[in-house]
DNA sequence: TTTGCCGCTGAACGTACGTTCAGTGAACTG
DNA sequence: CAGTTCACTGAACGTACGTTCAGCGGCAAA
Protein backbone atom coordinates (compact mmCIF):
# COMPACT_ATOMS: atom_id res chain seq x y z
CA UNK A 1 0.00 0.00 0.00
CA UNK A 2 3.29 2.17 0.56
CA UNK A 3 3.95 1.83 -3.01
CA UNK A 4 2.65 4.98 -4.44
CA UNK A 5 3.21 7.94 -2.04
CA UNK A 6 0.63 9.34 0.24
CA UNK A 7 -0.57 12.73 0.72
CA UNK A 8 1.32 12.86 3.86
CA UNK A 9 4.49 11.46 2.29
CA UNK A 10 3.95 14.50 -0.58
CA UNK A 11 3.10 17.17 2.29
CA UNK A 12 6.73 16.14 4.16
CA UNK A 13 8.56 16.10 1.10
CA UNK A 14 7.36 19.58 0.19
CA UNK A 15 8.38 21.00 3.78
CA UNK A 16 11.61 18.87 3.35
CA UNK A 17 12.19 20.70 -0.02
CA UNK A 18 11.30 24.10 1.46
CA UNK A 19 14.03 23.54 4.30
CA UNK A 20 16.71 22.84 2.53
CA UNK A 21 16.23 24.97 -0.44
CA UNK A 22 16.15 28.27 2.75
CA UNK A 23 19.73 26.51 3.81
CA UNK A 24 21.09 26.56 0.03
CA UNK A 25 19.57 30.03 0.14
CA UNK A 26 21.54 30.73 3.40
CA UNK A 27 24.96 29.89 2.40
CA UNK A 28 24.49 31.23 -0.87
CA UNK A 29 23.96 34.59 0.34
CA UNK A 30 25.33 34.92 3.24
CA UNK A 31 27.60 31.86 3.53
CA UNK A 32 28.35 28.94 5.42
CA UNK A 33 29.51 30.56 8.64
CA UNK A 34 26.40 32.37 8.57
CA UNK A 35 24.18 29.04 8.34
CA UNK A 36 21.98 29.22 11.79
CA UNK A 37 19.36 27.26 12.47
CA UNK A 38 17.84 30.41 13.19
CA UNK A 39 17.90 32.16 9.42
CA UNK A 40 17.40 29.04 7.80
CA UNK A 41 13.91 28.86 9.65
CA UNK A 42 13.01 32.59 8.88
CA UNK A 43 13.65 32.29 5.78
CA UNK A 44 11.63 29.49 5.07
CA UNK A 45 8.75 31.10 7.06
CA UNK A 46 8.52 28.54 10.04
CA UNK A 47 9.77 28.62 13.34
CA UNK A 48 13.00 26.89 14.67
CA UNK A 49 10.92 23.84 16.26
CA UNK A 50 10.00 22.69 13.14
CA UNK A 51 13.19 22.09 11.10
CA UNK A 52 13.61 19.23 14.45
CA UNK A 53 10.33 17.85 12.96
CA UNK A 54 12.15 17.04 9.55
CA UNK A 55 15.78 16.73 10.05
CA UNK A 56 17.97 15.15 13.49
CA UNK A 57 19.77 18.04 13.63
CA UNK A 58 21.54 20.67 11.79
CA UNK A 59 24.31 18.21 10.13
CA UNK A 60 21.50 16.43 8.87
CA UNK A 61 20.12 18.87 7.09
CA UNK A 62 23.07 20.55 5.47
CA UNK A 63 24.21 16.52 4.42
CA UNK A 64 20.29 16.91 2.58
CA UNK A 65 20.96 19.84 1.40
CA UNK A 66 24.08 18.48 -0.49
CA UNK A 67 22.20 15.76 -1.71
CA UNK A 68 19.29 17.94 -3.06
CA UNK A 69 21.56 20.27 -4.36
CA UNK A 70 23.41 17.59 -6.16
CA UNK A 71 20.31 16.33 -7.48
CA UNK A 72 19.69 19.24 -9.10
CA UNK A 73 22.12 20.29 -10.69
CA UNK A 74 22.56 16.51 -12.39
CA UNK A 75 18.94 17.46 -13.35
CA UNK A 76 20.33 20.82 -15.37
CA UNK A 77 22.59 19.21 -16.79
CA UNK A 78 20.63 16.19 -18.25
CA UNK A 79 18.77 17.91 -19.61
CA UNK A 80 20.70 17.75 -23.22
CA UNK A 81 21.82 21.28 -24.81
CA UNK A 82 19.53 21.18 -28.18
CA UNK A 83 20.73 18.78 -30.40
CA UNK A 84 19.85 20.47 -33.47
CA UNK A 85 23.19 22.60 -33.06
CA UNK A 86 26.25 22.22 -34.86
CA UNK A 87 29.14 20.38 -32.74
CA UNK A 88 31.18 23.35 -31.86
CA UNK A 89 27.83 25.42 -30.21
CA UNK A 90 26.53 22.45 -28.79
CA UNK A 91 30.05 22.00 -27.00
CA UNK A 92 30.17 25.68 -26.11
CA UNK A 93 26.96 25.56 -24.84
CA UNK A 94 27.43 22.54 -22.16
CA UNK A 95 31.01 24.05 -21.20
CA UNK A 96 29.06 27.24 -20.46
CA UNK A 97 26.57 25.30 -18.61
CA UNK A 98 28.68 23.57 -16.67
CA UNK A 99 31.22 26.54 -15.84
CA UNK A 100 27.62 28.42 -14.43
CA UNK A 101 26.72 25.54 -11.97
CA UNK A 102 29.81 25.91 -10.32
CA UNK A 103 29.72 29.93 -10.45
CA UNK A 104 26.12 29.77 -9.60
CA UNK A 105 26.92 27.71 -6.37
CA UNK A 106 30.29 28.81 -5.69
CA UNK A 107 29.03 29.67 -2.15
CA UNK A 108 27.84 25.98 -1.89
CA UNK A 109 30.74 24.79 -3.46
CA UNK A 110 33.35 26.32 -0.87
CA UNK A 111 31.33 25.28 1.87
CA UNK A 112 31.03 21.69 0.92
CA UNK A 113 34.86 21.86 0.64
CA UNK A 114 35.23 23.30 4.03
CA UNK A 115 34.33 20.20 5.59
CA UNK A 116 35.44 16.33 4.99
CA UNK A 117 32.40 15.55 6.30
CA UNK A 118 30.07 16.44 4.10
CA UNK A 119 32.13 14.74 1.29
CA UNK A 120 31.29 11.48 -0.06
CA UNK A 121 33.87 8.76 -0.60
CA UNK A 122 35.08 8.60 -4.10
CA UNK A 123 35.02 4.59 -4.04
CA UNK A 124 31.18 5.36 -3.06
CA UNK A 125 29.26 4.69 -6.09
CA UNK A 126 25.95 5.27 -4.31
CA UNK A 127 26.91 8.52 -3.32
CA UNK A 128 25.13 11.37 -4.77
CA UNK A 129 28.33 13.51 -5.79
CA UNK A 130 29.88 10.71 -7.30
CA UNK A 131 27.18 10.00 -9.38
CA UNK A 132 27.14 13.38 -10.72
CA UNK A 133 30.40 13.12 -11.66
CA UNK A 134 29.91 10.17 -13.79
CA UNK A 135 26.69 11.51 -15.41
CA UNK A 136 28.78 14.65 -16.54
CA UNK A 137 31.04 13.22 -17.76
CA UNK A 138 29.32 10.60 -19.77
CA UNK A 139 26.84 14.23 -20.77
CA UNK A 140 30.66 15.20 -22.28
CA UNK A 141 31.78 12.23 -23.53
CA UNK A 142 28.14 11.68 -25.88
CA UNK A 143 29.03 15.28 -27.44
CA UNK A 144 32.30 14.40 -28.23
CA UNK A 145 31.35 11.36 -30.09
CA UNK A 146 28.74 13.19 -31.89
CA UNK A 147 31.83 15.56 -32.86
CA UNK A 148 33.84 12.41 -34.39
CA UNK A 149 30.31 11.18 -36.58
CA UNK A 150 30.72 14.91 -37.66
CA UNK A 151 34.08 14.69 -38.67
CA UNK A 152 35.31 17.43 -35.89
CA UNK A 153 36.80 15.45 -33.75
CA UNK A 154 39.57 13.29 -34.77
CA UNK A 155 38.40 9.63 -34.51
CA UNK A 156 41.56 8.32 -32.54
CA UNK A 157 40.40 10.42 -29.79
CA UNK A 158 38.56 8.46 -26.89
CA UNK A 159 35.63 10.47 -25.87
CA UNK A 160 35.80 9.44 -22.33
CA UNK A 161 39.44 10.66 -21.73
CA UNK A 162 38.66 13.55 -23.52
CA UNK A 163 35.74 14.33 -21.18
CA UNK A 164 37.57 13.30 -18.53
CA UNK A 165 40.38 16.23 -19.86
CA UNK A 166 37.60 18.66 -20.36
CA UNK A 167 36.00 18.13 -16.67
CA UNK A 168 39.40 18.80 -15.12
CA UNK A 169 40.11 21.96 -17.22
CA UNK A 170 36.42 23.40 -16.07
CA UNK A 171 37.49 22.33 -12.53
CA UNK A 172 40.55 23.91 -12.65
CA UNK A 173 38.74 27.41 -14.17
CA UNK A 174 36.14 27.19 -11.69
CA UNK A 175 38.70 26.64 -8.70
CA UNK A 176 41.20 29.37 -9.37
CA UNK A 177 37.52 31.96 -9.26
CA UNK A 178 37.05 30.32 -6.12
CA UNK A 179 40.55 30.53 -4.84
CA UNK A 180 40.27 34.04 -5.90
CA UNK A 181 43.46 33.59 -8.39
CA UNK A 182 41.15 34.88 -11.71
CA UNK A 183 39.22 37.48 -12.48
CA UNK A 184 38.37 36.26 -16.05
CA UNK A 185 34.52 36.21 -16.80
CA UNK A 186 32.70 32.96 -17.66
CA UNK A 187 32.91 33.85 -21.10
CA UNK A 188 36.51 33.94 -21.71
CA UNK A 189 36.73 31.19 -19.47
CA UNK A 190 34.39 29.39 -22.08
CA UNK A 191 36.72 29.79 -25.16
CA UNK A 192 39.96 29.60 -23.52
CA UNK A 193 38.64 26.12 -22.76
CA UNK A 194 37.50 25.62 -26.43
CA UNK A 195 40.85 26.46 -27.23
CA UNK A 196 42.73 24.62 -24.84
CA UNK A 197 40.39 21.53 -26.18
CA UNK A 198 40.49 21.62 -29.73
CA UNK A 199 44.43 21.89 -29.56
CA UNK A 200 44.50 18.22 -28.31
CA UNK A 201 41.17 17.15 -30.30
CA UNK A 202 40.31 18.82 -33.13
CA UNK A 203 40.56 17.75 -36.65
CA UNK A 204 42.23 21.02 -37.80
CA UNK A 205 45.27 20.37 -35.63
CA UNK A 206 47.04 22.94 -33.21
CA UNK B 1 66.92 53.26 14.67
CA UNK B 2 64.20 50.83 13.69
CA UNK B 3 65.97 50.02 10.54
CA UNK B 4 67.33 46.84 11.83
CA UNK B 5 64.95 44.58 13.85
CA UNK B 6 65.47 44.57 17.66
CA UNK B 7 65.26 41.96 20.08
CA UNK B 8 61.94 42.23 20.66
CA UNK B 9 60.50 42.33 17.67
CA UNK B 10 62.59 39.15 16.73
CA UNK B 11 60.89 37.49 19.60
CA UNK B 12 57.65 39.00 18.93
CA UNK B 13 58.05 37.48 15.16
CA UNK B 14 59.21 33.91 16.52
CA UNK B 15 55.66 34.03 18.91
CA UNK B 16 53.31 35.18 16.45
CA UNK B 17 55.11 32.16 14.06
CA UNK B 18 54.20 29.44 17.25
CA UNK B 19 50.89 30.52 17.35
CA UNK B 20 50.13 30.83 13.20
CA UNK B 21 51.56 27.74 13.09
CA UNK B 22 49.84 25.87 15.72
CA UNK B 23 46.65 27.06 13.83
CA UNK B 24 47.60 25.48 10.69
CA UNK B 25 48.13 22.30 12.92
CA UNK B 26 44.53 22.68 14.09
CA UNK B 27 43.04 23.13 10.80
CA UNK B 28 44.88 20.65 9.31
CA UNK B 29 44.43 17.71 11.92
CA UNK B 30 40.84 18.79 12.90
CA UNK B 31 39.49 20.43 9.88
CA UNK B 32 38.48 24.38 10.00
CA UNK B 33 34.99 23.57 11.96
CA UNK B 34 37.84 22.47 14.93
CA UNK B 35 39.27 25.90 14.68
CA UNK B 36 38.99 27.51 18.52
CA UNK B 37 41.16 30.12 20.31
CA UNK B 38 41.46 27.36 23.47
CA UNK B 39 42.43 24.49 20.97
CA UNK B 40 45.27 26.75 19.54
CA UNK B 41 46.48 27.89 22.51
CA UNK B 42 46.82 23.92 24.15
CA UNK B 43 49.04 23.27 20.76
CA UNK B 44 51.20 26.62 20.91
CA UNK B 45 51.54 26.48 24.40
CA UNK B 46 50.57 29.16 25.76
CA UNK B 47 47.32 30.91 27.89
CA UNK B 48 44.23 31.95 25.31
CA UNK B 49 44.89 35.43 26.76
CA UNK B 50 48.23 35.04 25.11
CA UNK B 51 46.97 34.86 21.90
CA UNK B 52 45.32 38.41 22.22
CA UNK B 53 48.45 40.02 23.05
CA UNK B 54 49.70 39.27 19.34
CA UNK B 55 46.81 39.03 17.53
CA UNK B 56 43.02 41.37 17.21
CA UNK B 57 40.63 38.71 17.39
CA UNK B 58 40.10 35.23 15.58
CA UNK B 59 39.78 36.48 12.26
CA UNK B 60 43.22 38.48 12.08
CA UNK B 61 44.72 35.11 13.65
CA UNK B 62 43.37 33.48 10.71
CA UNK B 63 44.14 35.84 8.06
CA UNK B 64 47.85 35.98 9.11
CA UNK B 65 47.75 32.23 8.98
CA UNK B 66 46.66 32.59 5.49
CA UNK B 67 49.53 34.53 4.70
CA UNK B 68 52.09 33.18 6.50
CA UNK B 69 50.93 29.28 4.78
CA UNK B 70 51.20 31.07 1.08
CA UNK B 71 54.65 32.78 1.84
CA UNK B 72 55.79 28.62 3.00
CA UNK B 73 54.13 27.26 -0.20
CA UNK B 74 56.16 30.36 -2.74
CA UNK B 75 59.46 29.27 -0.85
CA UNK B 76 59.00 25.98 -1.43
CA UNK B 77 58.39 26.30 -4.72
CA UNK B 78 60.78 29.03 -5.49
CA UNK B 79 63.34 26.28 -4.40
CA UNK B 80 63.93 25.05 -8.03
CA UNK B 81 64.19 21.81 -9.04
CA UNK B 82 67.94 20.12 -10.07
CA UNK B 83 68.65 21.76 -13.38
CA UNK B 84 70.82 19.37 -14.32
CA UNK B 85 67.67 16.86 -15.23
CA UNK B 86 66.27 16.52 -18.33
CA UNK B 87 63.15 18.13 -19.37
CA UNK B 88 60.44 15.57 -19.12
CA UNK B 89 61.85 14.75 -15.44
CA UNK B 90 62.47 18.38 -14.86
CA UNK B 91 58.64 19.23 -15.63
CA UNK B 92 57.16 15.99 -14.02
CA UNK B 93 59.19 17.05 -10.51
CA UNK B 94 57.67 20.15 -11.02
CA UNK B 95 53.82 19.39 -11.17
CA UNK B 96 54.49 17.20 -8.84
CA UNK B 97 55.82 18.80 -6.36
CA UNK B 98 52.90 21.26 -7.28
CA UNK B 99 49.89 18.88 -6.17
CA UNK B 100 51.66 17.84 -3.45
CA UNK B 101 51.63 21.47 -2.12
CA UNK B 102 47.06 21.52 -2.78
CA UNK B 103 47.58 17.42 -1.23
CA UNK B 104 49.43 18.46 2.03
CA UNK B 105 47.72 21.92 2.31
CA UNK B 106 44.59 19.69 1.65
CA UNK B 107 42.66 20.99 5.15
CA UNK B 108 43.99 24.71 4.68
CA UNK B 109 42.84 25.47 0.66
CA UNK B 110 39.11 23.79 2.12
CA UNK B 111 39.34 26.18 4.75
CA UNK B 112 40.65 28.72 2.52
CA UNK B 113 37.67 28.58 0.15
CA UNK B 114 35.04 28.13 2.85
CA UNK B 115 34.83 31.75 3.52
CA UNK B 116 35.23 34.56 1.29
CA UNK B 117 36.40 36.84 3.49
CA UNK B 118 39.61 34.95 4.02
CA UNK B 119 40.36 35.22 -0.30
CA UNK B 120 42.20 37.73 -1.75
CA UNK B 121 40.79 39.90 -4.53
CA UNK B 122 42.10 39.29 -7.87
CA UNK B 123 42.73 42.32 -8.52
CA UNK B 124 44.50 43.16 -5.86
CA UNK B 125 48.02 42.58 -7.09
CA UNK B 126 49.94 43.36 -3.61
CA UNK B 127 48.31 40.17 -2.53
CA UNK B 128 49.89 37.78 -1.50
CA UNK B 129 48.01 34.61 -2.61
CA UNK B 130 47.73 36.54 -6.18
CA UNK B 131 51.17 36.55 -5.60
CA UNK B 132 52.06 32.93 -5.70
CA UNK B 133 49.69 32.18 -8.32
CA UNK B 134 51.78 34.94 -10.57
CA UNK B 135 55.27 33.22 -9.11
CA UNK B 136 53.77 30.23 -10.10
CA UNK B 137 52.94 30.64 -13.42
CA UNK B 138 56.05 32.20 -14.28
CA UNK B 139 58.19 28.97 -12.38
CA UNK B 140 56.42 26.56 -14.90
CA UNK B 141 56.82 28.74 -18.09
CA UNK B 142 60.11 29.25 -17.18
CA UNK B 143 60.67 25.23 -17.76
CA UNK B 144 58.93 25.56 -20.61
CA UNK B 145 61.15 27.52 -22.54
CA UNK B 146 63.83 25.36 -21.17
CA UNK B 147 61.97 22.53 -22.89
CA UNK B 148 61.77 24.77 -26.12
CA UNK B 149 65.44 25.43 -25.93
CA UNK B 150 66.03 21.61 -25.40
CA UNK B 151 63.83 20.97 -28.94
CA UNK B 152 61.15 19.16 -26.38
CA UNK B 153 58.49 21.00 -26.84
CA UNK B 154 57.36 23.25 -30.18
CA UNK B 155 58.94 27.13 -30.80
CA UNK B 156 55.46 28.22 -31.83
CA UNK B 157 54.24 27.57 -28.06
CA UNK B 158 53.53 30.27 -26.12
CA UNK B 159 55.32 29.27 -22.55
CA UNK B 160 53.66 31.33 -20.44
CA UNK B 161 49.95 30.20 -22.14
CA UNK B 162 51.17 26.71 -21.41
CA UNK B 163 51.83 27.20 -17.84
CA UNK B 164 48.04 29.08 -17.50
CA UNK B 165 46.83 25.32 -19.41
CA UNK B 166 49.27 23.18 -17.09
CA UNK B 167 48.35 25.24 -14.44
CA UNK B 168 44.36 25.06 -14.86
CA UNK B 169 44.76 21.12 -15.10
CA UNK B 170 46.86 20.81 -11.97
CA UNK B 171 43.82 23.12 -10.20
CA UNK B 172 41.12 21.03 -11.54
CA UNK B 173 42.55 17.98 -10.50
CA UNK B 174 43.22 19.31 -7.15
CA UNK B 175 40.03 19.90 -6.89
CA UNK B 176 38.71 16.91 -8.10
CA UNK B 177 40.35 15.54 -4.79
CA UNK B 178 38.61 18.06 -2.57
CA UNK B 179 35.41 17.19 -3.59
CA UNK B 180 35.85 13.63 -3.45
CA UNK B 181 35.72 13.06 -6.78
CA UNK B 182 38.41 10.99 -7.84
CA UNK B 183 40.89 8.69 -5.57
CA UNK B 184 43.91 8.90 -8.08
CA UNK B 185 46.93 8.25 -6.10
CA UNK B 186 49.38 11.64 -6.61
CA UNK B 187 51.87 9.25 -9.04
CA UNK B 188 49.09 8.75 -11.48
CA UNK B 189 48.00 12.47 -11.57
CA UNK B 190 51.05 13.29 -12.53
CA UNK B 191 51.45 11.00 -15.55
CA UNK B 192 47.61 12.00 -16.51
CA UNK B 193 49.02 15.73 -16.06
CA UNK B 194 52.24 15.02 -18.05
CA UNK B 195 50.18 13.08 -21.13
CA UNK B 196 47.46 15.85 -21.27
CA UNK B 197 50.20 18.26 -21.25
CA UNK B 198 52.10 16.69 -24.12
CA UNK B 199 49.57 15.82 -26.40
CA UNK B 200 49.03 19.95 -26.68
CA UNK B 201 52.95 20.90 -26.87
CA UNK B 202 55.26 18.15 -27.71
CA UNK B 203 57.28 17.82 -30.70
CA UNK B 204 56.63 14.65 -30.72
CA UNK B 205 52.58 14.75 -31.71
CA UNK B 206 49.45 13.41 -30.08
C1' DT C 1 -20.45 20.63 19.85
C1' DT C 2 -17.09 17.90 22.01
C1' DT C 3 -12.99 15.22 21.88
C1' DG C 4 -8.67 13.70 20.34
C1' DC C 5 -4.97 14.16 17.32
C1' DC C 6 -1.05 16.34 15.53
C1' DG C 7 1.79 19.67 13.24
C1' DC C 8 3.70 23.58 14.78
C1' DT C 9 5.52 27.14 17.91
C1' DG C 10 8.96 29.86 20.41
C1' DA C 11 10.46 30.57 25.10
C1' DA C 12 13.82 28.37 27.72
C1' DC C 13 17.99 25.61 28.49
C1' DG C 14 22.69 24.19 28.16
C1' DT C 15 26.87 24.66 26.18
C1' DA C 16 30.69 26.18 23.62
C1' DC C 17 33.46 29.71 22.48
C1' DG C 18 35.42 34.51 21.64
C1' DT C 19 37.03 38.00 24.41
C1' DT C 20 38.45 40.53 28.64
C1' DC C 21 40.98 41.83 32.68
C1' DA C 22 42.60 41.66 37.43
C1' DG C 23 46.25 39.33 39.17
C1' DT C 24 51.03 36.85 39.15
C1' DG C 25 55.79 36.31 39.02
C1' DA C 26 60.08 36.79 36.63
C1' DA C 27 63.33 40.08 35.08
C1' DC C 28 65.28 44.34 35.30
C1' DT C 29 66.64 48.87 37.60
C1' DG C 30 68.50 51.92 40.92
C1' DC D 1 66.70 44.64 48.51
C1' DA D 2 62.51 47.44 47.23
C1' DG D 3 60.29 49.22 43.28
C1' DT D 4 58.74 48.99 38.61
C1' DT D 5 57.68 46.93 34.43
C1' DC D 6 55.58 43.73 31.51
C1' DA D 7 54.59 39.41 29.23
C1' DC D 8 51.62 36.10 30.51
C1' DT D 9 47.77 33.65 32.78
C1' DG D 10 43.19 31.57 33.26
C1' DA D 11 38.88 32.37 35.68
C1' DA D 12 34.98 34.87 34.50
C1' DC D 13 31.75 37.17 31.31
C1' DG D 14 28.64 37.69 27.56
C1' DT D 15 26.71 35.99 23.71
C1' DA D 16 25.29 33.14 20.03
C1' DC D 17 23.44 29.10 18.77
C1' DG D 18 21.87 24.10 18.65
C1' DT D 19 18.38 21.64 20.73
C1' DT D 20 14.21 20.60 23.57
C1' DC D 21 9.50 20.47 25.12
C1' DA D 22 5.22 22.06 27.21
C1' DG D 23 1.57 24.13 25.24
C1' DC D 24 -1.44 25.96 21.39
C1' DG D 25 -4.71 25.94 17.64
C1' DG D 26 -6.94 23.97 13.80
C1' DC D 27 -8.89 20.02 11.74
C1' DA D 28 -11.56 15.73 11.59
C1' DA D 29 -14.12 12.20 13.52
C1' DA D 30 -17.88 11.04 16.55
Amino acid sequence: MAQVPSKEDVLKQYREDGITDATRRVIAQEGFAALTIERVAELANISKGTIYLYFKNKDDLIQATVTDTFRQIIARLSVAQPPELPFPERLRALIRLQLQQFETNQAFFRALMADRRYLPQADNQEDCTVQLHLQLLSIFADVIREGQAGGFVRPEVDPDEAAFFLFQLISGSSMRHLLGFSNRTLGESVEVLLTYLFSGISTRGV
